[in-house]
DNA sequence: CATCTTGCATATGTATACATATCCTTTCAA
DNA sequence: TTGAAAGGATATGTATACATATGCAAGATG
């Protein structure tokens, strides 16, 4: 009886939106749903309205959900709050980190030195914003950066696949961030995510150029 | 048949958590409040799920909900994020707030000068805010300071109601806020929000001292 | 006497039936 | 031929019945 039915429906849509199977626009019906998936509408229900809530699905006329469309100017003001968001997190993290995780923020930029996989880079990335994040003590903010972050996934996903020198550009801005830290300097500290999230969207925003002239 | 039942009981139970009339711990079962309201479990479901995700209610063993026990730690977080995001969202409006926003905000200083009623002065601080939030001109950014300030609305109430000083406090940081954003000083006004905010916490965080020792 | 086990009470998860609103199609009239 | 109105089709909102897991209590056993 667990509630293991709609959690699992929830994680299914949100890949398929984040792997760009699901068209932005595209209905989502209830019944269809259930349907598709072999369970009755209510755990359906229950998880269109947790993507409603995470903003990867609108309502429209009859009350219809639908995958949302990303228009270039939510993209922009979505990466906008991550970049102010994440750099706030950096900035208290620059005083709040333990000599720990300092010594492991040293070592997954050496991790990071060291990878030319992009994929691989990708998950070391992730370690690196994870230690940062939590490094705030801020478990609130931290929850905002998470849900902000979910509606851009989507498109950070390409970010070390279809541009080569993102990677190298990454690995520079990482560097500069961790040294700010190590020298407990918050506003450095601060305005260099920001940049670095500000860089992360131009290859984003690159990409959704070409798609959508 | 519009979703106006589930609605209705989302808001009537957050008022009562804010207005705190549900004690935190106080256990919220679907049948119960569904007899209560006089509807079915399946709206009141939809509701307890809102509540949860707005962090208002919390789920514990056999998966019941219960009202959110907030603890003093909880609050420094919350209103520590408040700050953060409020000062970004103040720091973009620097630059991006129209000629009509900034005499409106001017306005509305002037308004705050001469109100000593503390319901009415709760009004115009609530007017200077929405009027710093909008001007940012990023609704993901905006949405996320709703979300948060959501879980600080019981303790912010009493600004204005147990504090004298307050409203005189809060009258020369709302001023010196606005300079900062009519001269465009981007930073200075992040500096400064920040600041307002914390001291609007400090209050707070006096009562609840007072409260459980 | 204490502890473990078993069973019941109850709360939530899921399925389904019913109510209702919206949209679309069809038909009738101008 | 076009437009408007009415009715049906269908989708979501709500109510309720059934399934199942969890906690507590009572009884049995060591």
């Amino acid at each position: 009886m667990t509630n293991r039915t709609a959690e699992n429906i929830f994680d299914k849509l949100v890949d398929g939106i984040v792997a760009g199977k699901m068209i932005p626009g595209e209905p989502l019906a209830e019944k269809a749903l259930a349907e598709q998936f072999g369970v009755s509408r209510t755990p359906v229900r229950e998880a269109l309205h947790r993507l409603e809530q995470s903003n990867l699905a609108e309502r429209g006329s009859r009350r219809a959900f639908f995958v949302r469309k990303m228009k270039a100017a939510d993209l922009a003001e979505l990466f906008e709050a991550v970049g102010e968001v994440e750099s706030a997190l950096a900035a208290l993290a620059a005083h709040r980190l333990t000599e720990i995780e300092r010594q492991s923020l040293t070592a997954i930029l050496e991790e990071g030195r060291i990878c030319d996989d992009p994929q691989a880079y990708g998950e070391i990335n992730a370690r690196f914003h994870a230690t940062i994040k939590s490094g705030a003590r801020n478990s609130a903010l931290a929850a905002t950066l998470d849900d902000l972050n979910l509606r851009t996934l989507a498109w950070r996903a390409a970010n070390f696949h279809e541009n080569t020198n993102r990677l190298a550009t990454s690995r520079v801005e990482h560097q500069a961030i961790t040294e700010a830290i190590l020298a407990q300097d918050a506003e450095a500290t601060r305005s260099l995510m920001r940049s670095h999230v500000a860089s992360s969207y131009v290859v984003v925003a690159d990409i959704l150029a070409r798609r959508e002239p």
